[in-house]
DNA sequence: CATTTTTGTTAACATTAGGTTAAATGGTAA
DNA sequence: TTACCATTTAACCTAATGTTAACAAAAATG
């Protein structure tokens, strides 16, 4: 059974504690990359692709929500777990609405960390295989790049595409000719579902439809009350 | 703003307590199915379908854990949060083991409940896309696809369906040949069972006629007082 | 067979979702 | 700071959907 560790990112300020649980984790089979601060962090996390982040919150020059923003905005996808020391309600709040995963508070029992990245490592399992590294798709007569955001039509100038045209031309791509349900959307792009940012979504809708325009085979359909449907007719 | 609201299993036995965050749940837009021991909550649980369950675990005759594996071997998927007063380590690995999705400590601030299940529904939202229900049926010459909501003939134009024409045919093929009672489309479909909802039925049922005209051997007849029937005659 | 109940059908009406454009907001880099 | 860009919010309009009323026809009832 040839297998690769998974990896993780550590953020954590403190080198001490951050020493203590890099070790125990890798006594645990992890591959771990410790960085000292919010910024080292993000280098790392742009340098790589991770399985898990750790961050703590308390950090000098850029805390773990300013760096977990980041992240998102960079991947979606990657389970993020919060370190705390004090677990303010407001902190736990303003980390749920940034996608964290889960909380741990300093102290915690390193027994229970780990049965915590075993349980959020196995949700993602599942995830992870149908739309984790599809970056590129063919519709129609259009090339999408969604790692570098463009979009080519028969392979003249690439439009480039802003991060959330990007998702949602992705996301409709993964889905194509099936529905692409509108609360997935808004979720995994969004992360809220409500009046605005529904309404923000058909804004974006629209922006697609006119980028697809020149290929007529291909359009977006609505399906009323559920989502839409990115069909290419031949 | 027709939206079913999620629906929510709880599990607990003090009653002050349950009722207090029933209500409150409610007050949030969610259903909420209050059982009062581990018992009485497997019932509920297998008697409808739930986005959640939250579980105390400390109740007399069958605690949150046994209750927890029951679930679990019913159905694979629902989000389980678990209640506990005292946050023992032993509590936490074990609930970790059976499956838990996360974990509340009593007493607990209702805010970051709140974000928490929006945090869970979230996460299962993505992965409940691919579960592959029965969406397509045939129904004499004519193609029904119950989730992108068409109904074609002879594999011509598909004709949109409304979302309650859609699952009025839709039940009415899972009885094909078979009575589907009036009751069941009205509270399934309608939520409601009276005068009103009723002829509005009746409006569908005329509606969907027309649709299937232009195949004779297919036909929906109505059983007096009964319900009705789509038949396929051959 | 007269009467009541249920069903068939059509159309008016009300409500909600979506399409589109433009202006407001907010962040970022020059 | 200004200027620019992505995104959100607002506004207005059209399409889609669902409910209700009204009346006709069919089926059950006694």
């Amino acid at each position: 059974m040839e297998e690769v560790n998974k990896k993780i990112l550590l953020v954590e300020d403190d080198p001490n504690f951050g020493t203590v649980l890099k070790d125990y984790l890798m006594m645990n089979d992890y591959d771990v990359v410790h960085a000292k601060n919010g910024m080292e962090g993000f280098e790392k996390f742009k340098k790589d692709d991770y399985d898990l982040c750790i961050l703590d919150v308390m950090m000098p020059y850029k805390d773990g929500f300013t760096l977990a923003k980041e992240i998102r905005e960079k991947n979606s996808d990657v389970p993020i777990v919060f370190l705390t020391a004090k677990a303010m309600k407001e902190d736990v709040l303003k980390g749920y609405k940034v996608g964290a995963d889960d909380y741990l508070n300093k102290p915690f029992d390193s027994e229970v960390l780990l049965m915590k990245i075993k349980a959020i490592m196995q949700r993602k399992a599942t995830e992870t295989i149908s739309d984790s590294k599809q970056f590129e798709f063919k519709i129609g007569r259009f090339d999408l790049n969604s790692k570098l955001r463009f979009l080519r039509f028969d392979g003249g100038e690439p439009i480039k595409l802003s991060p959330k045209e990007n998702e949602l031309l992705r996301l409709l791509a993964l889905h194509e000719n099936d529905l692409m349900p509108r609360e997935l959307a808004l979720t995994k792009i969004w992360r809220d579902d409500n009046y605005f940012t529904s309404r923000s979504m058909d804004v974006y809708i629209a922006k697609l439809r006119k980028y697809l325009k020149p290929d007529e085979k291909v359009e977006i359909l609505n399906i009323h009350g559920e989502g839409f449907r990115l069909v290419i007719n031949d």
